[in-house]
DNA sequence: ATGTGCATGTAACTGGTTACATGATTCG
DNA sequence: CGAATCATGTAACCAGTTACATGCACAT
């Protein structure tokens, strides 16, 4: 894609993985150029400036699965976890399967921690706190369960190597 | 609360409220206090720095309003969202009512934005697409329902300017 | 005519983190 | 005896946004 074609696709799923600015996408598309991570192919076009598409390269393709894998236990941010659901294509069902079990020990801890905080505060607490303990709670245990139907349905077939189906 | 007890709460709450590091939270209470939005009680400890306990003021209390409810409508971020959710003991019970109607009405926007996209895709889609879009419709269909049933309880009663009872 | 989409890029600015400095007390 | 908790603060650094520059084509 080209950074253009990025930034229209980010800001379509803008809810779900965020967004850049040009001002930072461009340069970064840069710096893996320089890196060796992608390739360029520039096409001119009139009237508008060339369009330059990237496709990642094998080296590339290495450091991202590199990063996927990096430490996810520690790593919380749910827009990292997005990241890496979306490119489950790029990983071993093995390797998804660890995604998704450790975002679901992330979730236990976390939901856990709201428990307590709701115990400690009883009942004289404000409103406030109380509709925001609630609402991490609520949401938490959907994201559970989620995970749960998905573990399920993944551990039962016997990793069939590259027929993952999803639904 | 003192800045070292802001931090320890944010930290408590960090899945849901996020949080900052010292080298921005001190000089943003600095900067409150100069603006007269918040008072320091400075109190002397041997052995450690002086606690210094701030209180908000009625200036600050007026610009905090102001802030909740600044135009939500097109401000997304889930991250607002919960401050103001906490926030809620410092805004009328209407007040409360329109930023869950606001919320509503943009994750509706979101899961639109969301089926689209799975619609336009069709089945020749990559796992990692599919994944993260089902992921997304599980937990914005899951917040639809808790908004929806606050909602119903908080209309249901004819307002009680100050009995409110979030459970 | 005016704005939106296409398409790239740089420079200034800003808001944050990281790293440092200081120092007593308590827990394992 | 080292690590964590308490408790504040500054300076250097970094990663991002905003604003600018360029310019055609198409729709309202």
């Amino acid at each position: 894609m080209s950074g253009y074609d990025i930034k229209r696709e980010l800001t379509r799923l803008d809810w779900l993985t965020g967004t850049i600015s040009f001002g930072s996408l461009y340069p970064a598309l840069h710096a893996l150029h320089k890196e060796g991570l992608v390739t360029v192919d520039v096409r001119a076009q009139q009237g508008k400036p060339s369009r330059k598409v990237y496709s990642i390269t094998e080296d590339g393709r290495q450091t991202l699965e590199q990063w996927i894998n990096h430490s996810t236990g520690d790593n919380a941010s749910t827009r990292a976890f997005v990241m890496r659901l979306m490119l489950a294509d790029s990983h071993s069902m093995t390797g998804l399967i660890t995604q998704l079990q450790q975002r679901r020990a992330q979730i236990i801890t976390h939901r856990e921690a709201l428990k307590q905080n709701a115990g400690t505060a009883g009942e004289g607490v404000e409103l406030g706190k109380r509709l925001m303990l609630d609402y991490g709670l609520v949401l938490a245990n959907s994201e559970l369960a989620w995970l749960d139907s998905k573990l399920d349905r993944l551990l039962q077939q016997p990793l069939a190597s590259e027929g993952i189906r999803g639904d």
